[in-house]
RNA sequence: GGGCGAAUGGCGGAAUUGGUAGACGCAGUGGACUCAAAAUCCACCGGGAAACCAUAAGGGUUCGACUCCCUUUUCGCCCA
C-alpha cells in the first residue's frame, strides 16, 4: 500500500468532529412541521471514565439517531449525567475532596471521551442531576406530590447497611447483603419518606399491555414485580388471656383452611406490645432483626417462632383452636402482618410445623392418587380438595378458592381481595450527596413544607464528610432554618438517586426552562421517548419508577398528551471478556497475558501458567476490562463503532476480541483504498451500457440495510458492509458505466454513514457528494432478479439448481428439468406421482 | 419450585411467511509478493472416499422442518 493512500483516522476524525461542533450539527429545536424522533440512551453515572458498556450503548443509539435523521426526522438525542450518589461521597471522603469537584472533573473527562466517539448529541441540552438547576425542580415535584397526597412519612423497618450507614431499597439487597458494601443487612426502624407507588399498581400493571415496542421479558419482569394476587381477607377470632379479639390476615388459599394448624404473625405486629417486657421475646426479636427484609432473605433464613399464649379459632370449625406464633418470616407490611399456616400445602409452613411439632393435615390430593397423605414435603400443586367437608371434591385451587371465598363472605368472616406485592417506594437516604428533601419540622415535629420562595434547598458546600452517619444531620448551621420568623429543623435525608433518573427524560425536552422542570409545549411535542436504550438490569426499578413518576406528575392534570414515558425500549447485552488467573489464583488483566495460540502465559515469562476462564461481563474486580480510550486512540472511533456492533446481535452479550477489533480497523483502512480506486474509475467513463448488476446490488443492499436497521440487526449490517466491500472490489475490475457507478456509490456511502461516520463523511466530501443527502429510496424494479435459481427436489431432497427466467410456469420449468440427465434418470425409472410447485422458488417432484 | 428465553462448524453468528442450512467475520491451511518478516493479495475451510450424514437428544405434523407441536437434557435471566 502506498504511504500517501493510508487513511489517517486521527486527522479525519478530528476534522469532522470539529466540523460538527462548529456547525452545531446536532442542535435540535421544536419544529411542529417535522415528525419528531426522541432517541434516548440511559444516561451514565460519572464514575471517572467511560467503559465498553457505554461505548456499546451509545453507539447503538447513535446509529439509530443518524439513521432517523437521514430519514428526515427531527431527532432529539441528548446526554446528561446521573451525578448524585454514593461513589462520589466515598471518593470525596477518601481523597479529602468535595463530591461536587470530584463529580465535575469526572464529567469533563467522560464528556471528552464521548465526543471522541463522534456521537450526534445535542450538547446544548446537557444536564446534570446534581446541579441546582436540576434538583430545584425535583424539589418542586416533591412538594406537588406531597400536596396531592402521593408522598407521606411513616416509621418503617428498613434494610440498614451498617457499613455504608444508609438505608437500602429491597432491590439493593442481594443475598442478604448490601449491593455496594457487601455487609450483612440489618433491620432498623426509621422515619422515612415514601412515594405512594402502590396507588398506581393496577394502572402500572394494566398499561404494560399497551407497550408494544417493549421486550416481552421486561414486561413479564414488571408484572411479577407488581405481583397482583387474588385472594381473601380473613378475620380470625382469638381466644386467650390477652385483650385481643381478632387478627386480620390475607391469603390466596382460603380453600386450605381445614388444614389450618397455626397462625404466624410478624414480630412487629401490634400484639407485640404485650410482650415488650418479656426477656425471651426481646431475645427472639433481636434474632429476627438479623434477617433482612427481602423476600429472598426471608425464604433462605431459618424459620424461627415465638409462641404466644393466645389461640386462633378456625373460621370453618369453631371447635378447632390453633396456636399463634410470632415468626421471623412474616413481614408487617405485607398483607396485615399475619399469615395462616397450612403446613400440608405450603413448604414454608411445613418447615415451621416440623420444627415446632405442629399438626400437618392433608386437605389437597393429586388428581390420580386417592390415598395421598402429605409426608416429607408440602403438596402445593393442582389437585382435589379432601377432608374439608363442604369443599371436598373441588378442583384446587381454581374452583375451591372461589367457593371458599363465597362461603367466608356469606359467614361475614372474610371478603375477597386483590393484593399487590409492589410496596411503596422509600426514598429517604441518610446521605449528603443527593437532592435535599424540601421539608422542615417545627419544635413539635410537625411537617412544614418549604415554601416555594425558599426553594431551592441547596446542599451546603462546606461539609465534614468524615463524621459518622449523615453529614447533613451533623451540620447545625444548615439544619437550623428560619421560615417567616419561626425556627425549624430541616429534613436531613436526601432523595434516592432513582428519583433523579425518574424524570430526566422530561428535562431534556426543555433543559433551560427556568420556572419549572419542563415546558408543557415542548414535552407534548417530544415525548414520549420513541426509543429508549439501556441495560436490562434496569428492567424493573428505573423503568417502573419512571412510569410511576410520569403518572404522579400527570395526576389530576389532563394537559399531557401521553401517559407512558417510553414508547419503545431496547435492552442491550453486556460486553464480556475472557478472565485470566495466575498460579496463585490472582486475577490478571488482558495486557498482562500473552498467548502463542495454544497456551497462555504472563508476558515475558513463558514458564508461568495462566488459567483462562469463560467470558464474563467486564468488571474491575475480575480485571477483564478493556479501556475504550486507549482503543479509540489506537484504532479510531469508526473502527470501534464498527467492531462493537459486529460480532453479536445488540440484545445479546458480545465478547471482546482483539482480532475482531483489528479486523474492524483493517476494514476502515481497506475501504479507504477501495474508495481511491472507485474515484479513479468514476472519472474514466468506460461503457455506455446500463450496469444492471450494480444497480441490483445497490437496491438490494439499501433494502437489506434498511430492514436490518429497523430490526436492530446491527451485526448483520456489518456483514452487509463486508459483502459490499467484497462486491465492489471485484466489480470495479469489470467494464463499468461511470454514471451508474457514481449514483450507486453515493447511495452506498450514505447507508454506510450511520456506522462509519468520519470515514464516510470524508469519502462523501472527496466525491463532492452532498453530505446532507437523505436516506436513499429503493427502486423496486431492481430488487428482483430476472433470473432465478430454481430448487429442484426429488422426494423433498435437493437434486438440482436450474437458473431460469422469473415467473416461469410449472410446465415450462418441468420441461427444463426433464432435459437434465441426472433428473431424467430418476424420472425414467419411476413414474411421477405429484409435483409441488412454488412460484419463483422450487419444484418438488414426488416419485 | 414457578415463569421466560436460548442451544446451528474450532469460535462469534446468518437464514421474510416452513422452501438451496452455515451469509459475514475470527481462527486455521495452502499459495503469491519479500533476502526475511509484518502488511497486503489469491485459494481452501461442517463431517465423509462416496452414497450420504449434519441445526442439543428423541418423537410427531408436512411434499418439504433450524423454523410448528410433544417429550427429554443443558445453559442463561427473572421471581421464589
Amino acid at each position: 500500500m502506498e504511504q500517501n493512500n493510508r487513511y489517517n483516522f486521527k486527522i479525519v476524525e478530528d476534522k469532522w468532529q470539529n466540523f460538527w461542533e462548529i456547525n452545531k450539527s446536532f442542535k435540535t429545536s421544536l419544529d411542529k412541521q417535522k415528525k419528531k424522533f426522541y432517541c434516548l440512551e440511559m444516561f451514565p453515572y460519572p464514575s471517572g471514565k467511560i467503559h465498553m458498556g457505554h461505548v456499546r450503548n451509545y453507539t447503538i443509539g447513535d446509529v439509530l439517531s443518524r439513521y432517523k435523521s437521514l430519514q428526515g426526522y427531527n431527532v432529539l438525542h441528548p446526554m446528561g449525567w446521573d451525578s448524585f450518589g454514593l461513589p462520589a461521597e466515598n471518593a470525596a471522603k477518601q481523597n479529602n475532596l468535595n463530591p461536587k469537584d470530584w463529580t465535575e472533573k469526572n464529567i469533563s473527562i467522560m464528556k471528552s471521551q464521548l465526543k471522541r466517539l463522534g456521537l450526534s448529541i445535542d450538547w446544548d441540552r446537557e444536564i446534570s442531576t446534581c446541579s441546582e438547576d436540576y434538583y430545584k425542580h425535583q424539589q418542586m415535584f416533591f412538594l406537588e406530590m406531597y400536596k396531592k397526597g402521593l408522598v407521606y412519612r411513616k416509621e418503617n423497618f428498613v434494610n440498614w447497611d451498617p457499613v455504608d450507614e444508609t438505608v437500602l431499597a429491597n432491590e439493593q439487597v442481594i443475598d442478604g447483603k448490601g449491593w455496594r458494601s457487601g455487609a450483612i443487612v440489618q433491620r432498623k426502624k426509621l422515619s422515612q419518606w415514601f412515594f405512594n407507588i402502590s396507588k398506581f399498581s393496577e394502572d402500572l400493571l394494566a398499561d404494560l399491555d399497551e407497550l408494544k415496542n417493549w421486550p416481552n421479558k421486561v414486561k413479564i419482569m414488571q408484572r411479577n414485580w407488581i405481583g397482583k394476587s387474588f385472594g381473601c381477607e380473613l378475620n380470625f377470632k382469638m381466644e386467650g388471656n390477652l385483650p385481643i379479639k381478632n387478627i386480620k390476615c390475607f391469603t390466596t388459599r382460603p380453600d386450605t383452611l381445614f388444614g389450618f394448624s397455626f397462625l404466624a404473625i410478624s414480630p412487629d405486629h401490634p400484639i407485640s406490645k404485650y410482650y415488650e417486657n418479656d426477656p425471651e421475646f426481646i431475645k427472639f426479636k433481636e434474632e429476627c432483626s438479623k434477617t433482612g427484609t427481602t423476600e429472598e432473605s426471608l425464604a433462605l433464613a431459618e424459620k424461627i417462632g415465638f409462641k404466644t399464649n393466645i389461640k386462633a379459632i378456625n373460621p370453618f370449625n369453631e371447635n378447632e383452636k390453633v396456636p399463634v406464633y410470632f415468626a421471623n418470616f412474616v413481614l408487617m407490611d405485607y398483607g396485615f402482618g399475619a399469615v395462616f399456616g397450612c403446613p400440608g400445602h405450603d413448604q414454608r409452613d411445613f418447615d415451621f410445623a416440623k420444627k415446632y411439632n405442629l399438626s400437618i393435615k392433608t386437605v389437597v390430593r393429586p388428581k390420580n392418587d386417592e390415598n395421598f397423605v402429605v409426608t416429607n414435603e408440602a403438596f402445593a400443586d393442582e389437585g382435589v380438595i379432601i377432608n374439608s367437608e363442604f369443599l371436598d371434591g373441588l378442583i384446587a385451587p381454581d374452583q375451591s378458592v372461589l367457593e371458599a371465598i363465597k362461603i367466608l363472605e356469606e359467614k361475614k368472616i372474610g371478603k375477597r381481595k386483590i393484593n399487590f406485592r409492589l410496596k411503596d417506594w422509600g426514598v429517604s437516604r441518610q446521605r449528603y450527596w443527593g437532592c435535599p428533601i424540601p421539608i422542615a419540622y417545627d419544635a413539635k415535629g410537625n411537617i412544614k413544607p418549604i415554601p416555594k420562595d425558599h426553594l431551592p434547598v441547596k446542599l451546603p458546600t462546606k461539609i465534614n464528610l468524615k463524621c459518622k452517619g449523615n453529614p447533613l444531620d451533623a451540620d447545625e448551621d444548615w439544619k437550623n432554618v428560619e421560615i417567616d420568623g419561626k425556627s425549624y429543623l430541616r429534613e436531613t435525608d436526601t432523595l434516592d438517586t432513582f428519583v433523579d433518573s425518574s424524570w430526566y427524560f422530561l428535562r431534556f425536552c426543555s433543559p433551560k426552562h427556568e420556572d419549572y422542570g419542563f415546558d408543557l409545549d415542548e414535552i407534548n411535542y417530544w415525548m414520549p421517548v420513541d426509543q429508549y436504550i439501556g441495560g436490562v438490569e434496569h428492567a424493573i426499578l428505573h423503568l417502573l419508577y419512571s412510569r410511576f413518576f410520569m403518572r404522579s406528575i400527570a395526576f389530576n392534570n389532563d394537559k399531557f398528551k401521553f401517559k407512558e414515558p417510553f414508547e419503545g425500549l431496547f435492552t442491550q447485552g453486556m460486553v464480556c471478556h475472557e478472565t485470566y488467573k495466575d498460579e496463585n489464583n490472582n486475577w490478571l488483566s488482558p495486557d498482562e497475558v500473552e498467548s502463542d495460540n495454544k497456551n497462555f502465559f504472563i508476558k515475558s515469562n513463558s514458564s508461568s501458567k495462566v488459567t483462562v476462564g469463560p467470558p464474563e461481563s467486564m468488571s474491575k474486580s475480575k480485571r477483564n476490562v478493556i479501556d475504550p480510550e486507549s482503543i479509540i486512540h489506537s484504532y479510531g472511533a469508526d473502527a470501534v463503532r464498527f467492531f462493537i456492533l459486529s460480532d453479536s446481535p445488540p440484545e445479546k452479550d458480545v465478547q471482546w476480541s482483539d482480532q475482531g477489533m483489528l479486523s474492524a480497523y483493517k476494514f476502515v483502512q481497506k475501504f479507504w483504498v477501495l474508495h481511491q480506486k472507485i474515484k479513479n474509475c468514476i472519472n474514466k467513463k468506460k461503457i455506455g451500457k446500463e450496469d444492471i448488476i450494480l444497480k441490483k446490488f445497490t437496491n438490494q443492499l439499501i433494502n437489506k440495510i434498511t430492514q436490518n436497521l429497523n430490526n436492530f440487526s446491527y451485526n448483520v449490517i456489518v456483514a452487509n458492509m463486508h459483502e459490499t466491500y467484497n462486491f465492489l472490489s471485484k466489480h470495479i475490475d469489470k467494464d463499468l458505466n461511470s454514471d451508474d457507478f457514481d449514483q450507486c456509490y453515493e447511495k452506498i456511502l450514505i447507508i454506510f454513514f450511520p456506522v462509519l461516520l468520519h470515514l464516510i463523511s470524508e469519502c462523501l466530501e472527496d466525491m463532492n457528494y452532498d453530505n446532507k443527502n437523505l436516506w436513499p429510496k429503493v427502486e423496486k424494479k431492481y430488487l428482483e432478479d430476472s433470473k432465478i435459481d430454481y430448487v429442484i427436489q426429488i422426494n423433498g431432497k435437493k437434486r438440482l439448481l436450474i437458473n431460469a427466467e422469473r415467473d416461469l410456469k410449472e410446465e415450462l420449468l418441468f420441461e427444463l428439468v426433464k432435459k437434465d440427465k441426472l433428473i431424467d434418470k430418476y424420472l425414467k425409472d419411476l413414474s411421477v406421482k405429484k409435483i409441488i410447485f412454488i412460484k419463483n422458488r422450487l419444484m418438488n417432484i414426488l416419485i
